[in-house]
DNA sequence: TAAAATAAGTCAATATGGCTGACATAATTT
DNA sequence: AAATTATGTCAGCCATATTGACTTATTTTA
């Protein structure tokens, strides 16, 4: 007990110190916390729509991505999807070779370059992505204001924004946002 | 289309907690999936604020989960952590070890049961906690909508509601957190 | 009071999904 | 012909999670 009352004096000297540069209130603070603990506990439910599935499959949530990304961009290079997912060739190997040997993703030689691999989705990976995808549109549909004007506007600008600036522009591109980013990306300062 | 079906009935528990929803649209699926995606990538940004702290001090992000609601609700139990966390006792004990071991934590036994160790973060815990949390409360409050009318709330509610159900009133408790869910948390049915 | 239940810790084996480094192969570019 | 590029692969490492079985200390309960 007299550890906790003397932890939040320490605490209290210290934040004195913090305090002359940014200005972030006590009253925001809690606020802010809330937020960054929502964040953790709703990206937590909203993967485990697809944990269910995939495990039918003996697929993880990395199959999940690469099928993902393969499906809403067929005929992607090995080198985007590295690029999109920001791993490394080798983390990728054995995921895509699960993927391709199960017959839910195909290669085939580039037409211009034939180093190229360009992934494509089979039936069954198509299949397999809808089957992935339905819950999690189920759950971000639910939690979405519906009828609000500008609501879901509000809630997808809030996402670009927590996007590093520099990854703005390629992931608006990627996934055709619409609202987000029309102004001020990376400006502002 | 056949394997949607069943998905849905697979689903159909928990839906038939909520509301009947209707279909979801061509037009509407793109703004879906587009949401998605952002929060992958938005949450894969906003847990790497914490990542570059962490690895100063040899930490992983298991280690700034447990810190993390050890500093939030101090003198909690191992067994709270479990249920909040969503692992194992397993996972835990390296884990707790070693932020223990590093003078992050200290246990104390329960005062009413003493087979409880409860939970309690250092002077150094404290810090790097607040290391830890700080640039993400800056990645937040700049994401959020600063001035407009209720723009955060709209965010929260979000999240709150991407929440499963049965855990939101647990959730709200831990975080104390304001707008979310006032109405209609698990009722609907 | 003896037995059962509980909180926590520990040991072992296993799996996933990341990483780095080094090297191979085929195709393209210079 | 040589360098570069795209991809694949091998080996080893690490972090984080799992299940199962067991111990210890403590509390509850029959």
């Amino acid at each position: 007990m007299a550890d906790i009352i003397s932890d939040a004096d320490r605490e209290r000297k210290s934040r004195a110190l913090l305090r002359t540069v940014p200005p972030i209130s006590d009253a925001e603070e809690g606020a802010l916390i809330a937020f960054i603990e929502l964040i953790f506990f709703a990206y937590r439910d909203f993967v485990s729509d697809a944990d269910a599935v995939l495990e039918e499959f003996g697929f993880g949530r990395a199959h999940h991505r690469v099928l993902h990304f393969v499906n809403r961009r067929p005929g992607l290079r090995v080198a985007d999807l590295l690029d999109i997912l920001k791993i490394t060739k080798q983390s990728l190997a054995p995921v895509l070779k699960q993927l391709v040997e199960k017959g839910y993703i195909v290669q085939r030689a580039g037409v211009h370059d034939r180093r190229e691999r360009l992934l494509y989705p089979t039936e069954e990976g198509k299949e397999l992505f809808r089957r992935l995808v339905e819950p999690q549109m189920e759950r971000v549909k639910r939690a979405l204001p519906e009828s609000k004007i500008g609501g879901s506007d509000v809630v997808e600008r809030f996402l670009f924004d927590m996007i590093v600036p520099e990854e703005r522009v390629q992931i608006r591109n990627l996934i055709g946002c619409s609202s987000a980013g029309s102004i001020d990306d990376e400006a502002g300062a």
